[in-house]
DNA sequence: TATTTAGTTGAACATTTATTCAACTAAAGA
DNA sequence: TCTTTAGTTGAATAAATGTTCAACTAAATA
């Protein structure tokens, strides 16, 4: 009995199964980035900001008033979504003003919403 | 001046703007959907799970074997994953059989893996 | 019937993370 | 030059979340 069939607190049972599928999973690389990819789409505040940007390019004090927030709350969001590299940023005066940086970012919104329409939600 | 011109720590900069992106921007709902849907498959172990019932209708114990990790970190993730209606399971003999249960899980991550390799990670 | 095993579940613990607050920089204007 | 304002940043706090552990249920089997 090989020592991989005992690697957590199961009996193995279908070890023809296990195997197949563990050839087949992406590598550790793919499930990183994904669940990074998605982290950073998944809070609302995030998800508004992008909202904003994919209408027009916005400074960062019309963006807090128009989510009736912080500046310092929406410029940390801003920076988390510029150092991932969605997001850039051009300076004009004292103003600056951000954009997105990413045209598949959008494409996964339009597929997720679509998701959601499919299950139930209709007034999105 | 009206009152809704000082929603936030900010002076209103460009009222027009503001207003314009206000009445185009989704109701709470949507982004309140698409969070939560995002932070469903926002994190690794989830990614795992749904990439291997993406290939085979799978039991616990194999998941668990598969992604080397204990039957009741898997068993909760799973519960997760069922309350939000992405996965259905059916139970033979001692054995309970994971399935994915939407068709557009898989799609979101077509888009975010294309994604991501346009974002220069190739060897995804 | 007693035992073994697949799977679930609640509580506890540790980690992550979003917002607030205060201090700061840089640019515009008086 | 002094003041005001747009925006950034680090620390602190609070909330959310993933895994572990132990106890449990249910089904198969000896």
């Amino acid at each position: 009995m090989a020592k991989n069939e005992f690697i957590c607190d199961c009996n193995m049972i279908h070890k023809e199964v296990v195997d197949t599928i563990k050839k087949e999973i992406p590598n550790e690389k793919t499930f990183h980035y994904l669940a990074t990819f998605f982290k950073l789409i998944a809070d609302e505040t995030r998800l508004r900001i992008l909202f904003v940007l994919a209408k027009k390019e916005t400074c960062v004090c019309d963006i807090a008033n128009i989510l009736s927030m912080s500046k310092s709350s929406i410029s940390h969001q801003l920076a988390t979504l510029r150092n991932s590299g969605i997001v850039k940023c051009r300076k004009e005066g004292k103003e600056v003003y951000y954009s997105l940086d990413d045209a598949h970012v959008t494409k996964v919104f339009e597929v997720a919403i679509d998701h959601i329409k499919h299950k139930g939600e209709e007034n999105i």
